[in-house]
DNA sequence: CGTCAAGTTGACGATTCGTCAAAAAATGAA
DNA sequence: TTCATTTTTTGACGAATCGTCAACTTGACG
């Protein structure tokens, strides 16, 4: 029964959840407005303006309900990593089926990773936080173990397009370490350069750079150096690129802009 | 004056400092003992362990004092991340004096830079933290100026080994882009691998990959991606790593394994 | 010795966190 | 419907934390 809970078919999942008990839905519909709540607050007043006390004041709940939903302060910010995660995996999803070379795919999904952290900074640093010993150690058991099912499978969306690649020949196998190096590889500089970049626009230190291209110039450093063809001296990645935002992110980008009215140099 | 004070030729700012008032003086080194005080009290008692209130606790002075050296909690942790900076720092300066070739050089930074995040958990995730907006936010302007500077500095270390390959005809410039662009992915893919393996020893996603491997692995990749000669595959880069380690940081090394029985696989 | 600037102190009010006994609501049997 | 039982909700409360500030101490200097 706890397997099946934890099996990711969503329907079974909401079939079961609705049958067994509607009440059950109605708390976890609450949940999500609270964690939209949560969010609001935290874009408006800054980080430490998620207030459990601000949080409780500004939803028609008393604390104790809030309590009921969220164990702690940490407990509420792993959630919200979750729905981070979660958001990120519907745009995975949606990346991986770019029409192209199996280069491009990755390049989508870095598409994907770049555009969410632009587009949800908050919540880019909840998953950051969320790593951190002092938030990890306070949250419940129950919200890590889903953290966890969650990082497992947005890991395993990446290793579906590296082993893809390995299959077909395009990328030649790692010597001596599991295929999984490349994709974590991918995975660490994408990671890195939003998240420097995110903090770089507070500390303005790499003004010259453009966020979207620097991501793009890293990534193909990396695939190249994995000898994943066509090399970018063989394709205009650039233009997959542009490709990419116009047939698969077209929504987001209008969304970006009415954001940012200067969209970088 | 101001000019003065900002510059990094420590012995005119010591001496500057030490004639005009040993007053002052006394004050920085208080500061450094109550800096000492807080990282102790983070490694003991987790991050969130680490209170203003427990800080005063802990030391002789009293809460007025903590505060007339910390304008906040966030400024303290701001504090901690210039900190880490500066050991980190040092620890490059030693780097960029190992005797090999450019790559070798590059690879040396890496290992200081993995070495001193193992090492020093807590303040990495100090810097982490720091750059956060609800921490920036809240901190003095002297300590962030005092973060910025600390900031270009490492970047200029690093960035000095860049423009020494490219003159030396090592590293082919890139096109379109300033050779910084090569520096900062670098940066990025270092920084988002050993961020992503910290927070994986809690996560326990990524077991097979051992940090050093990984680090190793995937900065050659990026290197190789940017052509920089002699390649992986010309090079046994493998034993440049373990050289570095034996010539220049045995010292920490040996602090590390007292740390961690079991060393990786 | 007296004066004044600089530095120190800790009590204090304001927030915030998380708990828990009591109240309210839902459930189900008679 | 009625009443007992279980589940959920409530908000007052105590403990901890943050940061302030008026009073106090220190030490430099004439």
């Amino acid at each position: 029964m706890n397997f099946r809970l934890s099996c990711n078919k969503d329907n079974e999942r909401c079939l079961f959840k609705k049958f067994k008990n509607k009440r059950q839905q109605a708390i976890a519909e609450r949940e999500q407005e609270l964690l939209c709540l949560a969010e609001k607050l935290m874009e408006e007043h800054g980080f430490s303006g998620l207030t459990m006390d601000k949080l409780v004041a500004a939803c028609d709940y008393s604390k104790g309900t809030v309590y009921n939903h969220f164990s702690s302060k940490e407990d509420l910010i792993c959630a919200l990593c979750s729905k981070c995660m979660t958001l990120e995996l519907e745009l995975f999803a949606r990346a991986i089926t770019f029409d192209g070379n199996g280069r491009e795919r990755v390049l989508a999904v870095c598409f994907a990773y770049w555009l969410h952290a632009v587009l949800n900074p908050t919540l880019f640093y909840c998953v950051l936080i969320a790593k951190t010993p002092a938030v990890a150690e306070r949250a419940s058991p129950a919200r890590l173990e889903g953290q966890l099912a969650l990082e497992m499978q947005l890991s395993d969306t990446c290793n579906s397009l590296f082993a893809a690649a390995v299959d077909s020949g395009d990328l030649p196998k790692p010597t001596g370490l599991p295929f999984e190096a490349f994709s974590f590889a991918a995975w660490a500089t994408a990671f890195g350069t939003n998240a420097l970049l995110q903090a770089a626009s507070t500390s303005q230190l790499i003004k010259g750079l453009d966020a979207q291209q620097a991501l793009l110039f890293n990534t193909n450093l990396l695939l190249d150096g994995m000898q994943w063809t066509p090399l970018s001296s063989q394709w205009d990645y650039q233009e997959s690129w542009q490709r990419i935002g116009k047939e698969l992110f077209a929504e987001e980008l209008l969304t970006l802009k009415e954001k940012q009215p200067n969209p970088g140099i």
